[in-house]
DNA sequence: GGAAGGCGCGTTATATCGTAACGGCACGGC
DNA sequence: GCCGTGCCGTTACGATATAACGCGCCTTCC
């Protein structure tokens, strides 16, 4: 399980088996992923980025929707809660889950450079966290884990320029 | 050095060391701790909690003074900028840090139910995260590191309730 | 069949958070 | 004196997010 974004890959087939994993966890727990949430589920996997709700907006009109904001809102509110994106506190953005269904607290690598956002293994920091705050007898219920730095490709990059 | 927040203690002497110890840091360091900043930092330092930005612009503008959006923004972003605040990205909210001087990536426990704010010992976490970036050949500048929850106060008084 | 309730969604309006840009004033260097 | 720099007042605006109301489509229950 590695964390795409920084990676060559088919992304083509990244976007269909997310879509695939979703239609089929909404059937097995009786959600309704909607022509709507599956149309910007299917935005935000198009990139391996965060976007923000009202860039989305931007997509949605551009399609020809008359859509507004609380459109916008409720679709990304719906895949949040239920696993299939994740929003990115740092930036007041969005970003598809690459880990569907599967049960993860998720921790983020932010490209400064390039806008990358790439979600990493994150069992080992999790346990850190709840180490550190276990000492303070604080019930960790969610976290927020974000890392900004410079990705790989685009360190390549600086040292080429 | 513990987190504060959660345990009784001296909050008159709490502030005003956290005043000294900024005022110290900035004659060192060719600083203004203008009037303006110095207040926005009591009034963060008031709280063991995150305030909004206009939250405490309501406080100065309780005091008489006619500021507007941008003083504020202009205060905090001199306190962040200068470790002497930190910025609380879940929660869109301000906070005064509880370590002042010593360079640190914070990490925060944020009680869901009392609204107060820890900033806890982050070495280890720091380090699972720079260990996770690196496996993926990332760069890491700057951390985000806060978890929601519930803390042993209101743990208590919910068992009692 | 019809009442009742849940849910998704359209729509309007508004709340909340944050910044751009301009200009004045004080201070220190030269 | 003149200029650069940093701080701040002020106006206006941009970006992010939500409240509240109502409609239509279901399903449930009788
Ligand atoms: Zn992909
Ligand atoms: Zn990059
Ligand atoms: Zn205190
Ligand atoms: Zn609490």
């Amino acid at each position: 399980m590695d964390a795409l974004g920084f990676t060559e890959h088919d992304h083509q087939h990244c976007i269909s088996e997310a879509l695939r994993t979703a239609e089929q966890t909404c059937a097995d727990q009786g959600l309704q992923l909607t022509a709507q949430r599956r149309r910007v589920l299917e935005i935000l996997l198009g990139e391996h980025r965060a976007m923000g709700a009202y860039e989305v907006l931007d997509v949605l009109r551009a399609e020809g929707l008359a859509a507004q904001p609380p459109t916008v809102y409720r679709a990304l509110d719906f895949l949040v809660g239920n696993g299939f994106a994740h929003k990115i506190e740092r930036l007041n953005a969005f970003v598809a889950c690459a880990h569907p269904g599967e049960r993860h607290a998720p921790a983020f690598l932010i490209c400064s450079d390039c806008g990358t956002v790439a979600e990493m293994p994150s069992r080992e920091i999790a346990q850190a966290v709840r180490g550190a705050a276990a000492t303070l007898e604080f019930d960790v219920a969610r976290m927020v884990i974000e890392a900004e730095g410079c990705c790989p490709e685009c360190r390549a990059a600086r040292a080429a320029g």
